[in-house]
DNA sequence: TTGACATTACCTACTAGATGGTAGACACTT
DNA sequence: AAGTGTCTACCATCTAGTAGGTAATGTCAA
């Protein structure tokens, strides 16, 4: 039936982590999801750390996907500002928080290998965040109270935060646009 | 030895959960650093349920005693901000982050009456953070872009993403002063 | 003061079920 | 014949939780 079984379970695994966390989600899980037997998983992934770790290198390239798309649109850096949020905001419809976000956690009880992907993960986010940031500042649209690193790092501490915060309540999603937007648009809004 | 063995058994079990989560703690953990047998914590607390939920309960009530303590003093509103984001700072030189911020993460894996527990924290400290940042906007010493309700939930969710994010970092404290205390003085600061 | 009973706080020993992981057989394609 | 992808059956270990026993302490009436 599926094309490419370990992609599957990719996908499994990821939602599972992304709601449930890193200790709360088992190979049994994913079996029933997917449609094979336990056994089978561990063929496509000899260990649950080699999975993961996989999980996150995938996340990490995907994420890396949007953001290109992001800077290649023709779109300003207010408005791109806003399409970075929405990254954010898209897996609350399925009460799931970033996987980084949750893998860091969960960050103790990680390999090191994944600790290291993870570290990644923020690292190029936080760069990509940067140079938005910049431009946005190069062409006066707005203005960087602290340096405009500080700045990214903050607003993905925003985000993130809002995401983790946002699922404890009834309707994660208009929780957080209640809070992400209204600051977003008060600081890097053009009028 | 101990004078009182519950709370020696809370105090054992909040830095777990702080440090891996719900679902990567066990009664054996708790075991050995406690230094009873397993089911002797049985005899505290029936069940793994009841014991996190006691815990949270606490952990709310002590949240709530501390944020009493600042506003009981006689710190200026900038001053008392700068406390309350210490209250963020300081676990985490245990590479431990707030209670409820790691049973946000763990959210879909708890029972309904810990859940309750975990709103009930949120809700308390938005209102004391906005009851402060009132108090800052009546005395000029700042101005609210959004509302005051909304800047509050995005000042808590920027302190706790910062908080989850630091976590990853080599050194975390160090990680967290850098982005939150820069973007704290450049808002709350009356110069 | 003493004997009877209850309570507290722990213990050992156990259960059923879940966990990640392994061994080896079985089809099916190339 | 070789490789791929799945299966059944199993393993050791860990999980929360239970049953029942034990020693120490407290209570209270005769």
């Amino acid at each position: 039936m599926e094309r490419n079984t370990a992609q599957h379970i990719l996908d499994v695994a990821q939602d599972i982590v992304r709601n449930r966390g890193y200790s709360a989600f088992s190979y049994a899980d994913i079996s029933k999801q997917v449609g094979i037997r336990k056994a089978s998983i561990h063929y496509h992934f000899p260990s649950k750390d080699e999975l993961v770790r996989e999980l996150v290198k995938r996340y990490r390239e995907d994420m890396a996907r949007a953001c290109d798309r992001i800077a290649q649109s023709n779109a300003s850096p207010d408005q791109r500002m806003l399409q970075f949020a929405h990254l954010y905001r898209d897996g609350l419809e399925d009460n799931q928080i970033c996987l980084c976000a949750m893998l860091a956690a969960d960050f103790a009880v990680l390999p090191q290998a994944i600790q290291d992907e993870i570290q990644a993960f923020f690292r190029e986010t936080e760069a990509w965040l940067t140079t938005l940031l910049q431009q946005g500042c190069e062409a006066h649209l707005w203005a960087c109270q602290a340096s405009v690193e500080q700045e990214a790092k903050g607003l993905i501490a925003m985000l993130q935060g809002a995401q983790l915060l946002a699922r404890s309540s009834a309707s994660s999603v208009a929780a957080f646009e209640q809070v992400v937007y209204p600051l977003l648009t008060a600081k890097f809004s053009n009028g």
